[in-house]
DNA sequence: CCCCAAGCTAGAGTTAACTCTAAGTCGAGC
DNA sequence: GCTCGACTTAGAGTTAACTCTAGCTTGGGG
């Protein structure tokens, strides 16, 4: 079965090998293997392991919590009900994020027709009288 | 005109007066003024600039890049077009946001079914024959 | 057999965006 | 006139997540 040193591992998941050592030392690869002289070695099923890590990381969730996740993977069915919660949980906060991007894209594309006026007129000033007629 | 004290102004934007002290610092707020004896007045429309600056940063944009914005709004209509294409390329930059969040959903997804057809079975077991199977 | 790129560790440094502390001032209410 | 809460400043401290440095070891190619 294919393995990967650090830095190959680190090209497929696009992070430095510096990060893949600190989500190690955090704790966040209990799995992972070394070589007799100490090499760390990646199996395709921590390349994916981490994937989830990358994933959780991109929902805002922070490096201590995802080692909570982690081990509770260690623990095994017991902690079934948590991991679970967990991922309903990071679902919320998701949705969450997005509909607050929905009401930043509103704005910016306000400001973009906005400027898109002012550009054609050439001046701001287009936009003087009925400033306060502008919703946000 | 009605205006606000730093604290009045920290609960509308739902920050805290020292975020907007050190925005204050940073040269977001150019056009703030201040009491006779040094107290900062937020007007109206001091309110909207910071709710813009809000909505920059989320975007994801430095407050070091708001601060340009900034600057191009004091320098007046020489810099619509940098101003334009500012707003362009935030409007990019969280619609690429948006795209990735998808992608991330999915995962959440996949893991909340998971999770759930393992709490049904009571073992995470059930995983194990298809592992291969599994899309990402 | 030698060399060098790439691996290893411990621990120091970086950066952004606040967040807080200390010490002082101001203004409204009793 | 005094007090108290909210304001002011300069500057120190915090936190997360890397990122780098120094000094050392190792494994594969010529």
């Amino acid at each position: 079965m294919k393995t990967y040193s650090i830095g190959q591992a680190a090209k497929v998941l696009n992070l430095t090998p510096y990060a893949l050592r600190y989500y190690d030392k955090e704790g966040l690869m209990p799995f992972l293997e070394r070589s007799a002289s100490g090499t760390r070695f990646f199996k395709e099923s921590d390349i994916a392991s981490l994937k989830i890590v990358d994933c959780l990381k991109s929902t805002g969730m922070p490096i201590k919590e995802i080692k909570t996740f982690i081990d509770w993977c260690s623990e095994g069915d017991s902690t079934l009900q948590q991991r679970h919660d967990m991922f309903q949980e990071r679902k919320a906060v998701v949705e969450a994020h997005m509909a607050a991007l929905v009401e930043t894209m509103k704005v910016i594309e306000h400001k973009c027709a906005y400027y898109e006026e002012a550009l054609e007129a050439g001046t701001e000033d287009v936009h003087k009288d009925n400033w306060a007629a502008q919703p946000r």
